[in-house]
Parts: C-alpha cells; sequence; structure tokens
DNA sequence: CCTATGACAGACA
DNA sequence: GTGTCTGCCATAG
C-alpha cells in the first residue's frame, strides 16, 4: 500500500475533539522520518478524501497553515469539536492530543483471558 | 537518472 | 518567546 494512502487512514482515524501531529500521522503511516510528506498529502488533498485535516498539527502545538490561508478555518474547526486554540493557534498538547491506544499484545489478551475465564 | 517541492521537526543562538 | 539552519523523504516532472 502506498504511503500517502496509509496517511490517509491515519488521519481519519484522529477522534473527534482530539489532535494528531503530522510527526504522528507519518509514524503511524509506517515512515516517523516522512512528517513532510504527511503534509505534502494534505496539501494535495481535495475535500473529496473526506479527512479531518484540520485536526493534524505541528509538534509545537500550533497549527501551521498561514493566516489568511486556512489559519481561521482550521481554528473554528477545531473550537467547533471542543478543542481549545488560543488566538496565536496553539493547542494544549497535554490535553489534546490523540494517544492512540496499542493493539493488545497476545500476551496481554493471554493473561485478560485467564483472568476473566473466558476463551 | 536528476531536481524541485513542501500545512515538518529538532537543534541552536 | 523568535528566527535561522539543516536533515528529512515521498512524489511529480
Amino acid at each position: 500500500m502506498e504511503f500517502e494512502t496509509r496517511v490517509k487512514i491515519a488521519i481519519r482515524a484522529i477522534p473527534r475533539g482530539r489532535v494528531a501531529t503530522y510527526a504522528q500521522i507519518a509514524a503511524l503511516a509506517g515512515n516517523y522520518k516522512a512528517a513532510r510528506q504527511a503534509a505534502r498529502v494534505l496539501h494535495a488533498s481535495s475535500d473529496k478524501d473526506r479527512l479531518p485535516w484540520h485536526r493534524v498539527i505541528n509538534s509545537r502545538g500550533g497549527i501551521s497553515l498561514p493566516r489568511g490561508r486556512g489559519f481561521e478555518e482550521q481554528k473554528r474547526l477545531l473550537r467547533k469539536e471542543g478543542v481549545a486554540v488560543d488566538r496565536s493557534g496553539r493547542i494544549a498538547l497535554k490535553e489534546f492530543l490523540w494517544e492512540p491506544s496499542p493493539a493488545p499484545s497476545r500476551a496481554a489478551r493471554e493473561f485478560v483471558r485467564r483472568l476473566t475465564g473466558e476463551d
């Protein structure tokens, strides 16, 4: 599968009310060094991609789009879903950064199974 | 093959 | 906090 496709999948996985960084998306897409490419995908994507593009921000916790070229729109969309954005476009990562829950390991599933007595 | 292009990130002054 | 510099790498041409 193409990197670009995986980036889109990762972005669509960001829950409402949370944000993810470009680097985070790149890592989820399989290349932790390709943050710029994640950005490129968004830059090139159109509305038909149905991407929650506004949930992607930079590692400094800020909106990367310049004022007058998407900044205000992104801020509006984020606030609409409950993400606090200050005047300079900053978001408190401690509070709103998406932390994907890792898939439970085989060992963890086994542990739970024995605890609960399920099969 | 080569070059250019990024809504980046991290290090540093 | 700001500004600059460098490394980064998937695509497009």
